[in-house]
DNA sequence: ATCCTATCCTGGCTGC
DNA sequence: TGCAGCCAGGATAGGA
């Protein structure tokens, strides 16, 4: 699923060919997707305007917009599990889940493209709105050890759920917090409050080492959904250490991985490197 | 305060 | 081969 390594990449591969472009036409054939506004307000701010700039909040896309020079307001996207997008030549087939289509000064199309319909392409005059109530951004400078300890200590929550609630840290879904709470060596299930600034302190290493690896290579293509606008599939997939393992052994220690649902999320594990009370091995050996 | 469930959607998979 | 039923999941709303 796009998480924030897959947004990072679609954006940095649209940004040169939308950056610059202004929309000459618009055509929307899921109305759902650019929200309760409706088409014809939607179509109405959108062509005509110039996309000055293509950037990235949490698993946002945002695409600034001018009009004569001043800022009209932004497109905010957002790819859910199944969205993609493109820019392509006239010719290009989008096919048949294609959601929005804008045609571009240059020629070129854009296309919104998500076979699940749950992604959204709005327009938004004020950001302020959309990013209210989004929390730190984890690969941000702002984004320290220390803060997060605090975050994870000012409630009593799962770990999991805590990692996955884009009001506290941005950008995270389910497979990088698999990813990074076992690169931690800490359960999906233990308490946020319980952990010490040493644990903190490694869960926030791992998140940044992470999506950081995931972006150099162009995000994850676990299932056959996500691809760069490019139509390549990411690669960092083939590194993951417990997501889409189950019952294949632990890369560390050669446990086989052990899936469950945490709040309502397939969730991974590996049973001796993430010990659901830290400390206590697993519960063979001290009986042993 | 936190958790749980339903909702939005479709394609792919399983099992009969 | 065909088909019903289930599953995946990001975000959100509403109830417990």
């Amino acid at each position: 699923m796009p998480e924030l390594p897959e947004v990072e990449t679609v954006v940095r591969l649209i940004e040169p060919r939308l950056a610059g472009r202004t929309v000459v036409g618009a055509r929307v054939r899921w109305a759902r997707t650019v929200g309760k506004a409706g088409v014809a307000e939607f179509e109405r701010r959108i062509v005509g305007a110039r996309v000055t700039r293509v950037w990235r909040r949490a698993k946002y896309l945002v695409f600034d917009l001018s009009r004569g020079g001043r800022p009209a307001g932004h497109l905010v996207g957002h790819l859910r599990m199944t969205g993609r997008m493109h820019v392509e030549d006239p010719a290009w087939d989008a096919g048949v889940h294609v959601r929005v289509s804008l045609s571009l000064d240059d020629g070129r199309v854009f296309h919104f493209i998500d076979v699940r319909k749950f992604g959204r392409l709005e327009f938004a005059c004020d950001l302020e709105d959309v990013f209210a109530a989004i929390g730190v951004e984890p690969l941000s400078a702002e984004f320290t050890a220390e803060r997060f300890h605090a975050l994870l200590g000012a409630r009593r929550r799962r770990l999991k759920p805590l990692l996955l609630d884009q009001s506290i840290v941005a950008g995270l879904g389910n497979i990088y917090v698999d990813e990074a709470l076992h690169q931690a060596k800490l359960h999906p299930l233990a308490s946020s409050l319980r952990v010490d600034p040493a644990a903190a302190r490694r869960l926030h290493g791992a998140i940044r080492r992470t999506l950081a690896a995931a972006i150099e290579r162009e995000g994850s293509s676990f299932d056959t959904f996500y691809r760069t606008p490019e139509g390549n599939p990411g690669s960092y997939q083939a590194r993951f250490r417990v997501y889409g393992r189950e019952g294949k052994p632990c890369r560390s220690c050669k446990t086989p991985i052990v899936k469950f649902t945490v709040g309502q999320r397939g969730t991974h594990v590996c049973p001796t490197c993430q010990p659901r009370r830290p400390g206590s091995r697993s519960r063979k050996l001290r009986l042993g």
